[in-house]
DNA sequence: CGACCTATACTGACTGGTCAGTATAAAAAG
DNA sequence: CTTTTTATACTGACCAGTCAGTATAGGTCG
């Protein structure tokens, strides 16, 4: 095996700085192998279409989030749970800033091939939002109730952090926390 | 078999409804060409180029949705404000989806000939809610604190609102402007 | 050893097709 | 008779995917 390992990893990274600025259709196979050092042929040894290499690409890092999600949960209960989600969410976002723009603007198309994938994964991500939302949240009305509010969470820490990141990165990550869990503490709207 | 009047609102809605499925670098000037029922040469006669058809799009569309924040909030005061705008802003992704859609796709790009254009008129949208934000509350950290809870607010709104649209929409409105608000109330961080 | 084979990883020129934008001539509309 | 639109044909750049060939490592057999 000659430059066996590292090639899937440098085509896999170098797949999402391009995309994170030139979106999915934007970002050519050609770029993606000039950037990775690699040659196009190497892109199709490596992945069998430009569709897979998202597919992929998109699976392994909202996969890894999920996970984050769920170990920054874990042990924690009530408020405190869903302050940590927050905190770690955030944390996320700018330390991968690039995973979350390619997530804001492919979340909702629904034309694409691997759909069912992102679909799956973004609801495990959700998913991990609602079920402490459900417990901090005692009285809750049963149904999907607790759905819709960890997607207003989710997307009230996700677009404070692109905004934060991509237009206003001088700002310290604390006072951006800060703002985000000040919104939900009742100070907006509360009685 | 000319239409007088028109054409340009053809291919703006044609356009439109295009990129909200297929994005912007996806959809091809042919295919608006045919959906807007006009010929290839009238898209060209009224508009210079694709940048500056999309440009012209997202302007008026994004400019219609300042004015009806503005609108929403006018003569109102304090929490009533911002719920009025949060209502707006639901209303207003319900009933232009597509643009919706096409605004979280865009609003993070760098790389477009109309960023500057975009980014003002976000910039004018979101004022609007930092505006309201800075009147319900009085003992506010002075700077931009109230800018980053405004795109927190107007983050919620966007992602829990094309959630429901896109993926749950046989859920009642009213349900999904009632969770937003209620995330929002404390019940979830607040003391 | 060394001749031969096989599997894996990678290369880069090439192909077939797509798409933005242009050109043009003629018809409709005011 | 000027403005707007139509229909059609064309150009040149760009791009996803292919393919024949190269390189390297590790058997296996005499």
């Amino acid at each position: 095996m000659p430059r066996a390992t590292g090639t899937k990893r440098a085509i896999l990274d170098a797949t999402l700085e391009l995309a994170a600025t030139k979106g999915i259709t934007g970002t050519t196979m050609d770029e993606v192998a000039e950037r990775a050092g690699v040659a196009k042929g190497s892109l199709y040894y490596n992945f069998a279409s430009k569709d897979r290499l998202f597919e992929e690409l998109l699976q392994e890092g909202v996969g890894a989030l999920a996970d984050t999600l769920r170990e920054a949960r874990a042990g924690l209960h009530g408020r405190a749970a869903l302050e940590a989600l927050i905190r770690a969410l955030l944390d996320r976002i700018a330390s991968n800033t690039a995973l979350a723009k390619l997530m804001a603007a492919e979340i909702f198309r629904t034309d694409r091939t691997w759909q069912k994938t992102l679909f799956a994964l973004r609801h495990e991500a959700l998913t991990v939002f609602a079920e402490a939302i459900a417990e901090a949240k005692p009285g809750s009305r049963d149904d999907g109730t607790c759905g819709l509010m960890a997607s207003s969470v989710f997307g009230a820490v996700l677009l404070s952090g692109l905004e934060w990141l991509v237009f206003d990165p001088e700002r310290h990550r604390d006072e951006v926390a800060a703002a985000i869990l000040d919104s939900f503490s009742g100070g907006l709207l509360g009685d």
